[in-house]
DNA sequence: ATAGTATATGCATATATGCTCATATAAATA
DNA sequence: TATTTATATGAGCATATATGCATATACTAT
């Protein structure tokens, strides 16, 4: 329980669950998104991996992020907790739209090859 | 959100909060109950009580904290999942343990007086 | 008034965390 | 094969956090 709070308790991170509360996405869209560098959003990205909050899958280059079932479920009022509080975030505005505006851009210089 | 977050990654306080889903408690209680130095028990009530998850009240020289109705009601899934998650921590038998033993004892040395 | 008890907080220190830059690895492309 | 792209991770640094000791404050008891 320790770690899910500790990967909770960091405003990056929860940015990041922002997006991936809208769609999967892999690291250099969440890179470009949020404006972080590439190893600060992979950081990130890890560390809500491992304490279970987020699935990863490759695919070719990329390394595809998303909010995993198990923990959905397991941790079910949290996750309505998080899906509940999440809008409030000061930065949720802007995110939220940056999450739009690249819904339909390809930001990885190759995706439109594998689409 | 984040300040709540924070809040909650911390063991120390997790193990305050499994006390103080019981009965609410002075800082010298949890000192005893949890076997910490007062101002480290100090310390963790102010940044619970800080974010709003604990009230505080003073009576005589004894500061009495326990978990705010407001915290219960405003951050309702957040609240029901701790109840139902913090059975798990591996340090929830010896602390529950803990402040059933000390139901009954005073731990405060002039407390038998005041009640 | 003096002594004792409970609490909060300043200070010093050790550890943890987040960030950037550089680089290694792996896959795709030319 | 050489280059480009995507990702993960080591090193170094700055900041944050947790902890213990000492002490100031406030209230109680004698």
């Amino acid at each position: 329980m320790v770690d899910i709070f500790k990967a909770l308790s960091e405003e990056s991170r929860l940015r990041i669950l922002t997006l991936l509360m809208e769609r999967e996405m892999c690291v250099c869209e969440i890179e470009v998104c949020l404006d972080m560098t590439q190893s600060n959003a992979s950081r990130h990205l890890t560390i809500l991996k491992n304490c279970g909050i987020l699935y990863c899958y490759k695919k070719a280059q990329w390394a595809y992020f998303g909010i995993s079932d198990s923990f959905k479920n397991e941790q079910k009022d949290l996750w309505e907790y998080l899906q509940k509080k999440i809008v409030e975030l000061p930065t949720y505005a802007t995110d939220h739209e940056q999450c739009e505006k690249y819904k339909t851009v390809d930001v990885c210089a190759n995706s439109k090859i594998i689409q």
